[in-house]
DNA sequence: CTTAAACTATGGTCTAACAATTGACATATT
DNA sequence: AATATGTCAATTGTTAGACCATAGTTTAAG
């Protein structure tokens, strides 16, 4: 006879519900800000309880494809994903598998010159405007107030992204920003020298923009990169050799 | 008085549980493989109902966080985040945001050098085999098999990733790849012309990195993706002008 | 030893009920 | 008339209980 049957899957029902009001999201059917049945309705639709239909809502939720509003006029009603989501998404991406600084670094790297190719080529005078703000409030931060200095640095690269006018990149960008932001953080690698570093960078590329002079955008941020992530394998070095003689010194008492 | 209170959400109990559940799994609490309390466990420790423990594990299934399997010994085990997930979260994001076919290819064109690069510096010699099998195999269905050709070529830049030793990158790179392999269904952009160029910039990369001339690697990726988006944007000229031209048929009719 | 049947802890699902929320509307108060 | 307050009703939030389906384990049969 036929054995030529792999191995068959059971889907839950929850999982079969979530799929197709993705696809019809998806599809056109509702539109972003459009209210989805109520669960009740659902319910009567699709024959299956109220338990499987909240489940599938979730999964929904969980993708950023609906929001769910109690009370009455509440409901769901069906969103777009926003950059906030797919950030916490790559991140668990990253925690869950591990993903060294060193990747993160190399992303960086990668998006970082092609942000500012695009933002020296697409920016509107809002986006400029935005950006000196911020590199203005960056320089005063950088004489000593560095948690501030490392925040404001998040809010640049935001919005040297968004500048770019490209939203996945934006979105990738955002998130690789939170994490280093997360990582130096820890590692407590804001030193002078860096900073220093930073905002002379920032200030050559911001020129670049202005002047919309894209291949000069893109090839200062490249060098810029590329002497960050010196210096931060240098600081990794450091932090090495320094956990290493905290080791030694524990084996000797 | 004190007017400085924002507007405050109370939130959902299964958010809560999810959340806590995703503390303890990225904290350490739970390894990968290891199995979460059942869900009646979780019911009497929680305090909870059963539905609400069962939502937050809906959530934390979509997150990737864990894999619930039915029957004795079953249960929910810690999982880690795969490509896939993060492709299709990456996906969801790009259709609800109606991502632009243009900020897909610029995004290509700002990861795919540093992978080429990377792979390059990393690969390994069952990296090489493998592009090489693939590179083999899309010569051959470049001859006359369309769907063949482009579905191997998803799988030429996802072992092109793979080499790179990235996962980050190579998770971006994979979503992005497939993402275009559909638009490249869609608009049936794969002439003549096209496979001869593609196959033409493998071979030259493919060579980069047998040599693990990182430089070479990365400069030729950079050379070829431009011309692709060239191409590409041609392409999308001529559809939009063949359209044009049948609407104008269709208002003469 | 091999095979099949019974066992059982677990998730999957439904029904039912009530609580909490929230916006609209009606009413009362100034 | 303007504003505050109360009431209502539809909807999600949450729990409880029951039963079904699934899948390893264990036991019994051959």
């Amino acid at each position: 006879m036929l054995d030529q049957l792999g191995s068959i899957n059971v889907p839950k029902s929850c999982d079969v519900l979530a799929e197709r009001l993705q696809q019809q999201i998806l599809g056109g059917t509702y539109a972003p800000g459009a209210a989805l049945p109520t669960e009740r309705e659902l319910v009567t639709t699709t024959g299956l309880g109220r338990g499987s239909v909240r489940e599938a809502l979730r999964i929904l939720e969980a993708q950023g494809l609906v929001r769910t509003r109690a009370g009455r006029y509440g409901g769901s009603v069906v969103a777009r994903p926003t950059d906030a989501l797919l950030a916490t998404h790559i991140n668990l991406f990253a925690k869950g598998n591990s993903v060294s600084l060193r990747a993160l670094v190399e992303a960086r790297q990668a998006l970082e010159p092609m942000v500012a190719y695009l933002a020296a080529r697409n920016r509107t005078a809002e986006d400029l405007a935005a950006l000196k703000a911020i590199s203005k409030r960056i320089d005063q931060a950088a004489i000593d107030d560095v948690p501030l200095f490392l925040q404001e640095n998040v809010q640049w690269h935001s919005a040297l992204a968004a500048a770019s006018h490209n939203d996945l990149l934006r979105a990738f960008t955002a998130s690789i920003s939170a994490q280093m932001f997360e990582a130096s953080r820890l590692d407590k690698f804001a030193s002078p020298d860096v900073r220093g570093l930073v905002t002379h960078a920032h200030r050559r590329i911001l020129q670049a923009i202005e002047a919309q002079d894209a291949d000069a955008a893109r090839s200062r941020a490249e060098r810029d990169l590329q002497a960050y992530a010196v210096l931060l394998e240098a600081a990794v070095r450091d932090t090495m050799k320094a956990s290493a003689k905290l080791a030694a010194r524990k084996r000797k008492s």
